[in-house]
DNA sequence: CGGTATCCTGACCGATACTG
DNA sequence: CAGTATCGGTCAGGATACCG
């Protein structure tokens, strides 16, 4: 008898029809990593959130939240009070995800500058080459 | 006088006009994150790429092996042979990311059923709360 | 305050056909 | 084999207005 773990194992996601597709879209999503990386940082309220990631719109924002939190990555807590107050975490599986993400920005956000060099050589060839042919 | 890394820090990528958004795009791409993992595993041809890669259209791979060759995370190898044959690799710097990115969808497609679980009671709770109302 | 509903545009992306 | 070119549809996602 294979554990769950064994029979799923490696390679399912390179499969079209794959669940996990659905998962990792949501959270490598255009506002889905830079949520988990907030969140990380604790608690927070969708005003702060809205403040916080810059460029996200209200839309977007609710339905990435909506999204992550019926993947079981974000809790969300209402309180019933006037005006309404709705707090926005991470369940101990979204933590999980959230550590993923961040090594991912954290490591992109700090090699910038190599790779930005990269960029520049590479145009820098291709005029070249323009003015070749 | 700072150090570049304590000048870039955290918290940029929030700002809307990050450059690193580019690169993170690319990398969290529908086919960048699956591409980078395949090629963890090794060189491959682009035949093999779209063969491995379950329904990603030639187009797609062609445009998102060169988004991340232009940012310094794959190494395009033409040879001059009759029919062509190019080989694709990961750079040193394709080789960070990639790790990083496959641990993230290791850890999706390991915890699969925990989440999918977690689906399921959100939709059946939806589907009391519609009943009721 | 924390959303939803609606409309709308551009970008993504797949299908097809063609090329070195 | 390894792409590029073009077309067209779908859809992400922004703007605006409105609601509990």
């Amino acid at each position: 008898m294979k554990s769950i773990a064994e029979t799923i194992r490696r390679g399912e996601l390179l499969s079209a029809e794959c669940p996990s597709r659905e998962v990792l879209k949501h959270v490598t999503s255009r506002w889905g990593v830079l949520l988990l990386v907030v969140l990380l940082g604790g608690t927070h309220r969708f005003s702060e959130l809205h403040r916080k990631i810059g460029g996200v719109s209200e839309k977007m924002l609710a339905q990435t939240l909506k999204w992550l939190e019926q993947d079981g990555l974000v809790l969300r807590k209402s309180y019933a009070t006037v005006p309404p107050h709705v707090e926005y975490s991470l369940t101990p599986l979204g933590l999980e995800v959230g550590k993923r993400v961040e090594s991912l920005a954290d490591w992109i956000e700090f090699n910038l500058p190599r790779i930005m060099e990269v960029r520049q050589q590479t145009s820098a060839v291709e005029a070249m080459e323009e003015r070749v042919s």
